[in-house]
DNA sequence: GCTCGTTACGAGCTGCGTAAGAATT
DNA sequence: AATTCTTACGCAGCTCGTAACGAGC
C-alpha cells in the first residue's frame, strides 16, 4: 500500500518540476524529497522518472501517475471532510438553497423551532445542489427544479412571485398588477445576489437598466433617497437588511409567467424522515400574496 | 492526512464486528487495532465508535466512514495496479477481445510481427472493455459493437460469420449454405466459451440441443469419434486445439443475418498511432470466406 | 473461566534533517 | 559560483508486540 506523503510529494513534483522546489512547496528538505521519490518507484516497481546527474524529469508513466495520485489525493482529502460533514450533520439539519428568497423564509423558521437548523448564510448554484446534499454538506436544498436521482427526491413547496415596488406617481402604479412589458425602459435598483431571478428580468424586461448594488446598507440607502423602482418576492420580505421602513412606493407583483419560480425541497430518501417536519414548517409559512 | 492502515482497520472492522477478529484477519495484536482506532477518531476529530467495557460498535458516523473507506482502498489499490499497468502497456502492446474469434486472429499475426505484442488468453464482458482500456489493461479490445467516449474510438475490421460442419450424408448439407431454421431440433457440440455466439444459436435455433463441453481435448475427441453437427466460423480456423485432422463433415454457412457478427477494434484515442499498424495486419489477414 | 477491550512499557523501524559530495550551467 | 540531485549518518517519532488489567457472558 503506497503511503499518502509519497503521492503527495510526486503531484507536487509534477506541478513544480524540480525537487528543491518540491520541498520548498511541502516545506521539507531536499533529501526528503529525493528519497521518497526513490521510495516510490521501489515500492510501485516502477521506474517514473528519467535521471541525469543534474536534472530529474517525469516519464509518461511517471506523469500518468502524477495525474492518478492528483485525483486520489482529492478523494483521500475528501474523505475527511466527508466524514465529519456526516457527522455534524447528523446533530444538525443544515438548510441551503440555489436562490436567496427560500433561505429567507428557512432562516424565518428556523428561529420558531426547537429543533437543530442551522441555515446557510450564501446560496449555491443549481449544478452543485447534489454534490451538497450527497457529501452531506446539506441536508436540505431549496432549488427552483426538481432533482430526481436514486438517492435523492424533491418535493414541491410553493412559488416565489416577483413584484415590482415603483413610485406610487408612475402611471405604471395605477393598476393592481404589471407586466414585464410595461417595465421597459427603466432604471431598476437590484441586489447583486438574486441568483436566478437576475437572468430572469434581464432577459424578460427589454432596455432596462440594472444598478446592481453589492452592499445591501447601500441598496437600502438609494432606495430611500430616491425615486428608482427596486424588485422585491413574497419571500423577499423576510430579509431584515432590504425592509424600507418609511417607503413611498407601491407594490405591484408582476404577472408574466416568467415572474413565477416554482421551489422545490430536494434532500437525500434517507433523510425523508427527518426533514418531513421541516418542509411541513416551510409549506405553512409560506406567504400567498 | 489519515493513514491508510487505518482505514484498512476501519473497512476491516465494519466487516468482522469485533476487535479481535479484526487484528486476528489483518495479522496484528489487539491492542494495535485498539490504538488504531482510537487514532482514527483523534484524527478525523470524531466518534466513530460506542464504547461499552466489553463490546464496541460503529455509532451511524462510523458506518458511514467506513462506507467511504472502502471505496477509497479500492481506488487507492487500483492505483498502483494502474501505474504498473500504464507502465507495462508502453513496452507491450496487449490485444484481447469479447470473443474468442477475433483473439484466435490477432494471436495469429502476433506471431508474424516484430512488435511487442501480448494476446490474452481469455475474452471479457462486452462492458468491462471500455474499463480495460482505460486502466491500461488492454490496449486494443476486439469488440461485436462500436465504443464511443471523449477518449476511446472503435475502427470496423471484419465480420465474423458463423457456419456450421454437418455430415456429409445429412441432407441438410446437400446445399451450399443452410439457415438456422434448417438446423430445427438438431444436437449440436459446443465449446463452452464462445461469447456472445452461445446466445445466438440458443436463440436462432428452435428446439436444439446444445452439449456443451468445457475442455478443448473433450470437445475434440467427441467431434472425432461422433457425428454430432458442430459450429465454426471464419475465425475459428485459428484454433489449434479445434483442429481435427480427420474430419468427414462438410462445412456450410449459415446465411441468416444473425449469423454474421461484426468486429471491431476499441482503442484510447491516444493510442491511434500505436494501434494503426496492428489494424492494418488484423484486416490483411481477416480470412474472406 | 473465557472472551473482549483498554492501558503501559520497551523495542524496532522509518522517515527526517544535517552534512558532505558530485555534476551541470 | 550557484543550483540541483544524491548519499551517509544520527536522531526523533511512531507503530508494533508483550504484558497486565478490568469488565462482561
Amino acid at each position: 500500500m503506497i503511503e499518502p506523503y509519497l503521492l503527495e510529494e510526486l503531484v507536487a513534483f509534477s506541478r513544480t518540476g524540480t525537487l528543491a522546489k518540491t520541498a520548498q512547496q511541502l516545506h521539507v528538505t531536499q533529501p526528503t524529497v529525493t528519497r521518497g521519490m526513490q521510495k516510490l518507484e521501489d515500492d510501485l516497481g516502477v521506474q517514473l522518472f528519467d535521471r541525469q546527474p543534474n536534472r530529474i524529469t517525469l516519464t509518461a508513466t511517471g506523469r500518468h501517475a502524477a495525474e492518478l495520485a492528483t485525483r486520489l489525493m482529492a478523494q483521500h482529502q475528501a474523505f475527511s471532510t466527508q466524514v465529519q460533514a456526516f457527522d455534524h450533520a447528523q446533530r444538525v439539519l443544515t438548510i441551503t438553497a440555489t436562490l436567496p428568497g427560500p433561505l429567507l423564509l428557512a432562516r424565518q423558521i428556523a428561529q420558531h423551532t426547537d429543533q437543530a437548523l442551522s441555515v446557510t448564510t450564501t446560496f449555491s448554484p443549481i449544478d452543485q445542489a447534489t454534490d451538497l446534499l450527497t457529501t452531506h454538506q446539506a441536508t436540505l436544498v431549496l432549488t427552483q427544479r426538481e432533482l430526481q436521482t436514486p438517492t435523492l427526491e424533491s418535493r414541491y413547496l410553493g412559488r416565489e412571485k416577483l413584484a415590482v415596488n415603483l413610485d406610487q406617481f408612475m402611471y405604471q402604479a395605477n393598476q393592481t398588477t404589471v407586466t414585464f412589458a410595461e417595465l421597459r425602459g427603466m432604471s431598476f435598483l437590484v441586489l447583486q445576489d438574486i441568483g436566478s431571478w437576475r437572468e430572469v428580468i434581464q432577459r424578460e424586461i427589454p432596455q432596462a437598466k440594472f444598478l446592481y448594488q453589492t452592499q445591501p446598507s447601500a441598496f437600502r440607502e438609494i432606495t430611500t433617497y430616491s425615486d428608482f423602482p427596486y424588485f422585491s418576492t413574497n419571500l423577499s420580505r423576510f430579509d431584515p437588511h432590504v425592509a424600507t421602513p418609511t417607503d413611498h412606493r407601491v407594490r405591484r407583483p408582476i404577472r408574466d409567467a416568467a415572474a413565477q419560480m416554482p421551489i422545490y425541497a430536494s434532500y437525500l430518501k434517507a433523510d425523508r424522515q427527518r426533514v418531513k417536519p421541516v418542509l411541513a414548517a416551510l409549506r405553512a409559512h409560506w406567504p400567498d400574496d
